[in-house]
DNA sequence: TGCCAGGCCCTCTTTAGGGCCTT
């Protein structure tokens, strides 16, 4: 696959749209499957931290506020991805946080590229795993342990080796020459049915 | 410990409802 960067926020809760923000951003850089790049930052948005959040995340609301400013993070993770594709584990929600956050920002450039979800794609391709939450699809790939759950860093770590095991079952199964982000957008975006029968509908000789 | 929203999926569906997944 050609370079992906993987993105996992932490924040105070679910809906941007009813004031949820950011408390910290993760992203790794991935080039042939490894991990070749890392950022990661707590960042201050000013808004007080809910005890559920704390005990969920270890994220305290005094670590929030010696953090650096929101806008500041954002803007030295802008630079950071960069034109790359970008991925995530259920990626509408780091989709939604990553446009609200850039627009507290007001960075003058819209987000060129496009999100591919490993939770989409992994209901395609693992659809008899346990369930499809980022912990569970790490022990059904048989990744090693990981840092803290629910830290940004140590998630989105997590979800690059799922994406990683994700590629290489694409590609042993079904024998797909090239797994692209494009193409991982097309399998989480296809109607349902069997994967092989996806395959043959998208393909005409890609796979 | 969980609610919020949104997108996806499945089914006892499509003139709908509910589960999953993220914090």
């Amino acid at each position: 696959m050609e370079p992906v960067v993987v993105i996992d926020f932490e924040t105070t809760g679910l809906a941007p749209e009813r004031g949820a923000r950011a408390t910290e951003i993760a992203a790794v850089l991935v080039r042939d499957g490894e991990v070749v790049d890392r950022y990661q930052s707590l960042m201050n948005a000013g808004v007080p931290v809910p005890p559920f959040i704390e005990a969920l995340t270890g994220i305290t609301d005094a670590m929030v506020r010696a953090a650096p400013p929101a806008a500041r993070v954002m803007r030295e993770v802008a630079a950071f991805v960069g034109d790359h594709p970008l991925v995530a584990h259920n990626a509408s929600f780091d989709r939604r946080f990553w446009d609200a956050e850039l627009a507290h920002v007001r960075l003058r450039r819209s987000r060129a590229q496009e999100f591919a979800c490993t939770m989409l794609v992994a209901r395609r391709v693992w659809p008899d795993a346990p369930d499809h939450k980022l912990g569970t699809l790490a022990r059904f790939a048989g990744l090693p342990p990981a840092g803290r759950a629910h830290r940004a860093l140590a998630d989105a770590e997590v979800a690059a080796g799922v994406l990683a095991r994700l590629e290489q079952e694409l590609r042993r199964r079904y024998r797909v020459p090239k797994v692209t982000h494009a193409l991982l957008r097309e399998l989480q975006a296809a109607s349902g049915g069997p994967l092989e029968t996806i395959f043959q509908r998208l393909s005409g000789g890609r796979g």
